[in-house]
DNA sequence: TTGTATGCGTTATCAA
DNA sequence: TTGATAACGCATACAA
């Protein structure tokens, strides 16, 4: 027998015999009463087990008291992690999230912040395929809409909570450089679609040419790739002479650590290998990994700040990005043999490799 | 410049020379209306780029078309996973997902289940502390909310969509019972929030007695514990004789790995190790991991299925625990040494040590 | 085919 | 100190 009965704030008038307004001055403790009538009133709202609607009162007061937030998927950790720091910022604060994703589709993006902002969210965190080039993201900011992103790189008019990318490759490279390393290799899991991935393979790409390293490999792989290491395999054996992999996040980096198992390879000795995000679980690997340590939580807590600011008027200017450590670890080292033969193809271009054509080709 | 201005349907028909009641029918094209003040209308919507406002929308249909989500946390990648299973099942439905996460406090949940409510969302897919025992559940129940309960074991009248811990459980000692496994622990994280860890203990306890094994010993960690090697290594130091321990969840089972090597003991040749979860680095390991490979993402499209059919008035009844499966791994293996002092102290009592125990204790 | 008026649950205004 | 009443944005019954 569900008795989808909602108590209101007219059931607690009526049994309490006073106006609506008296009751909600009462349970708002927004104005004057008579003792009587507040005793009263209580009484009658606890009798009841009433409880304000969000809904009536979000109408009524502009302010639905809800944050929309987009981000491509949970089912990677680190943006989960992002959202439970942006939950904790909320905690106490009387804002509950709204959460979509998008499975890094640009599409779906802007299907999202539509149904967001339609849901009258008082701000948006968002991190996206493409916010730069989102029409519904431009029309929601237009409309008043606050917006705070997370893991991109500043764009114009947005404040964004972020690591540097393209510094953080930078640093990677320098350790390769540091140990001799030359010829190397940008593993990339969704390259077209993250920012992220475009910003690392940049830093890292520019720091190799200064330090006078061959311009390192691109490999772009797919989401079926990543998860078998045997193809995994298959693709890095088709690279010829590579001592360094730079994944573009850990679970890659530690797949390649058992493709190279898998190829009969040592790491770091036949192949060094470096990841980046920082995960727990890097640590706790029989050879752990070295890696760019991040805090997506403390990416979701500042976006979560930095909108809460603005939503109370005080936009703030972008921060600096969030500090990033490099992790030594035991998966690299320095090459085994030093390449001797560099005056004869030096500058090379990048190439790029995706599994579908490297299948084929052999 | 932000003119928070907000287009309502109201504008619209201004515009377009009409009553609301016409745009509206044009809009929702649920009504008749004449071709002309169609087009006029929609030219008009476009223009302005109008959007309904969800809340309006909710506050008049009785349905808010959003479904609360409580889960512990987001960090846990299980729960996060499964929280990404809803959206995919959501998808495509029109509803939107509010998501709160109680930080395995059982306080918490109750205040999020209560704040679910009262946002007048049409449905909640919950994971808490203790869902038979918390009054806020109860009473958003007796309101006639439907609810859908993810990761718990059956409870009388909710719906949920689970493994049978217990069954699993039973298996991971059948399991060390083949090898010849007599002494073993149970290695668990959140044993008295976690319905899920106790039932896999009550299962793993059961079986290592049908198999007239020791009583495994329960070791109760505290998140510090667990994130530390070497505060684990010194509590599994301080057992005797275990030849294996199964682990509550992945992640702990790969930080024994990482603690037996620091005591210098090698898995699994001395000490045999099975996780649970199935994480997919727990494949990718040097020496990968057993353990009990479960769906989180199923476990969260099938509550998701449960309750939309709950709120098409198709109740439904409650489907059999979602299958797992034993995954071997190199992980488990036969204990070094046979004991063969069976018959000194053989069914000896549950020992319970905690971190703060043992420590003192040595 | 159309538009007016009512109500959904609140809060705020304002006259009593 | 109180209580009608008017919004808020929408859908709909009903009158035109």
């Amino acid at each position: 027998m569900d008795r989808r009965q909602k108590v209101t704030i007219k059931d607690v008038a009526r049994k309490a015999g006073c106006g609506i307004a008296t009751a909600s001055r009462v349970l708002n403790k927004s104005g004057p009463a008579s003792a009587e009538a507040r005793e009263r009133v209580e009484m009658a709202a606890r009798e009841l087990g009433f409880s304000f609607s969000a809904l009536g009162r979000a109408l009524q007061g502009g302010r639905s008291m809800t944050i929309g937030c987009l981000v491509p998927s949970l089912a990677n950790p680190v943006f989960a992690e992002a959202v439970q720091g942006v939950q904790e910022t909320l905690k106490g604060t009387g804002y509950q999230l709204l959460i979509a994703s998008s499975n890094y589709d640009g599409e779906a993006d802007n299907e999202a912040i539509a149904t967001l902002a339609a849901k009258e969210v008082d701000g948006l965190i968002v991190t996206m395929v493409a916010p730069e080039r989102s029409a519904a993201l431009k029309q929601a900011r237009q409309r008043g809409l606050p917006v705070s992103l997370m893991f991109h790189d500043p764009i114009d008019g947005f404040l964004t909570a972020h690591v540097d990318n393209f510094e953080a490759a930078r640093e990677v490279a320098r350790q390769f450089a540091d140990r001799g390393h030359r010829h190397t290799a940008f593993l990339a899991l969704r390259f077209s679609t993250s920012d992220r991935s475009r910003n690392r393979y940049a830093g890292f790409h520019a720091e190799c040419r200064a330090r006078d390293m061959f311009d390192p490999t691109l490999i772009e792989l797919d989401e079926a790739d990543a998860n078998t290491p045997e193809l995994l395999a298959a693709i890095l054996a088709a690279q010829e002479g590579l001592t360094a992999i730079f994944a573009s996040n850990d679970f890659l980096a530690i797949a390649v650590q058992k493709a190279a198992r898998l190829m009969g390879e040592s790491v770091p000795r036949d192949l060094s290998v470096v990841g980046f995000d920082g995960i727990e679980i890097g640590r706790l690997l029989d050879v752990p990994l070295a890696t760019i340590e991040t805090a997506p939580d403390a990416m979701g807590r500042q976006a979560a700040q930095t909108l809460l600011d603005m939503m109370q008027g005080r936009p703030g200017a972008q921060r600096p990005p969030l500090p990033f450590d490099f992790r030594v670890g035991a998966t690299l080292g320095r090459p085994r043999t030093e390449s001797r033969d560099d005056d004869q193809v030096r500058p090379r271009p990048p190439s790029v490799h995706s599994l579908k054509t490297d299948l084929k080709q052999g």
